[in-house]
Parts: structure tokens; sequence; C-alpha cells
DNA sequence: CAAAATTATATTGCGCGCAATTAAATTGTT
DNA sequence: AACAATTTAATTGCGCGCAATATAATTTTG
């Protein structure tokens, strides 16, 4: 009896211990990309942008006209997203939505002159996120570098 | 002319390579906080419960009994998202919700028999995960120990 | 060429995440 | 004790993120 209860309290340490460890990296990553969402926040907000639709016009700054499918496919992100988000750019007058005309079904987005012009003050804002980060470059792309495999092996995982 | 045009160029280009490399931390995080997610979710499934509910009953099942203030202080997380969260779990029969005698402003979350039960499945199911990602405990550590530090340095700009 | 399969985007519905506001209880101050 | 300030939750509104579905255009197959 009391063999038994012993038995249980362990397991139950075992358990505890597995589920706090197995919760740690999942919820790191979790809280760290709340933490930089909220230290963009600031950042974005006089540009009139969230965070997603910056990830979006970095698409865009980089590569001038892009089909919906491909900012997915960059940002990792599906239509169901991309949507409302791109309807939002171009109510702001930031990107313009065209049907391509070689193949119908997809819509090629581009940045208007007013949207390019936001490419200047984004780059004059956000170094500050380097200051709010501590700025060792070679850390930072080892960090960076490891979330990338970790994706990676994620997304395998998945498939498999 | 020629020379002023060379100019402009180059300070696209020292732009553009700004703007990427600043991109490339930020998203890295945020794109690996979605992949988990979506690795967990085949997981969590049959448990019936979604990424942040399963993050809020993993801290129920390590204590017991928490106010919802302690919820929020320990995944980062505010009423506004936590309250409309609890009340599922609640109809779902996993926890209770009561106000203390003691202090009528706080609400005690507990776990029920139901939610408890779900806990050995959770264990059962969530070394899946370790596999996912491919279990080197020192380099899981390492990746683990430099989010939280990132994420420390992101809270403390945002407040000074 | 016609039918079937595939591809690209949009829409709907639900659950976060968070800012802003509200309401109620407690604490602090005078 | 009375009033102000603080604390705790809940609510409202908006923008993701994503599964599921719908629609239309293209490609593939027979």
């Amino acid at each position: 009896m009391t063999v038994k209860r012993r038995g249980k309290a362990m397991e139950q340490a075992v358990l505890d211990k597995h589920l706090v460890l197995d919760r740690q990296l999942c919820f790191a990553v979790y809280a760290t990309a709340h933490a930089f969402t909220r230290a963009y926040k600031p950042l974005l907000d006089p540009l009139g942008l969230t965070y997603p639709q910056y990830l979006v016009m970095l698409v865009l700054w980089e590569k001038g006209e892009v089909p919906v499918k491909a900012i997915g496919q960059s940002l990792d992100l599906d239509s169901g997203t991309l949507s409302p988000l791109l309807k939002r750019l171009e109510q702001a007058g930031l990107i313009t939505r065209l049907r391509d005309v070689n193949d119908e079904r997809q819509v090629l987005v581009r940045v208007t002159a007013k949207g390019l012009a936001l490419k200047q003050q984004a780059a004059g804002v956000l170094g500050a996120i380097g200051k709010a980060i501590g700025c060792d470059s070679d850390e930072i792309d080892a960090l960076r570098q490891r979330l990338h495999d970790l994706r990676a092996q994620l997304q395998s995982s998945q498939d498999g």
C-alpha cells in the first residue's frame, strides 16, 4: 500500500518533470514571438502597420511585384490570412492588386508610391529593434540559424 | 548626375540589406512559433485542446488552484485573452472558476477530475514533440535559454 | 476536345492576442 | 469613516492564423 503510493508519487514526479521540460522550448518561442510583436508595435504604429503587415511590406519592398501565393510562401501564410490583410493594405493605399493577365487565377500585388515611401521611415525606425535586442551580430545570426533549423525539423516531421 | 544616381543606388542597397537582416531574427521567431503550434495541433486535437489552452492546463496541472492573475503572469497573457479561454475550458468541464472568498476581486481556477485525467494523455502524446525537434537536450536547453534572455531584453527595452 | 484533377484566391467561422474600457473589490490616505 | 487610488476580471472591438469550403482558371488525362 505505502509502496504503491510511493510508486504513484514517483510517476507523478516524472510526469511533472516531463511536462515542465516539454513546455520550455515551445513556450520560450511562443512568448518571445509575442514579445517581439509588442516591441515592434510602438515602432510600427506611426507607420500605420501591424507586424504581419510589416512582414508583407518587407517582401514587397524587396521584390516589387509578387503574386499572393509567393508572399504566402515567403511568410508561411495562406490566403485565409493574406486576403483580408492585403485588402487592408490596399485600402490604406500602400499596394494595388491586379489579376495576372497571363494566368487569371493569380493576383499580382504591387507596392504603390505611397507604399514605397514607407520604406524609408521603416528603415529609420527599425534600428531601434537592433538596439532592443542588444546587437551582437554573430550571436543573433547563430540564434536565427538554430530557429531556422528547428522550424525545418518541425515542418518535416509534419509531413512524415 | 551619374554619380548622384550611383549614390542613390547604394543607399537603396544598404537599406535593403538592413531591412532584410533586420527581418531575419524576428521573423525566425515568428515563423517557428507558428510551426510549433501546427506541430502541436494534431497531438492536441484528440484532447480537445488548443495550444494556448494546453499552456493553461500545464500551469494548472502543476499548481492545482491558481488565480487568473497568476496564470497571466506565468504565460504573459492578460484577462482579455484568458477570460474567454477559461470560459471555454470551464464549458469543456476541465476547470472550475470560483471567486476567492478572501478577496472577491480574484477568481480561483481549479482543475476538475476530468481536467486532471487529461494530464496522463498529454504526457503520453507529447513525447512526439521531443522526437519532432530532434532531442539533443543540451542544445534545446541552450536555445531555450537564449530565447529567455532575448525575451527579457525585449521586455526591459519596452519599459525603458 | 471533354472530363477530371490541380492550382490560386477568396470567404466563413472560430480562437487567440491585445488595447481600451468598465465594474467591482480592496487598499491607502486623510 | 470617507474618499481616492489601486487591483482584479470581464467585455468590446479589431486583426491575425488557420481549417474548411467555395469559385474560377488552368493543366492533365483519357
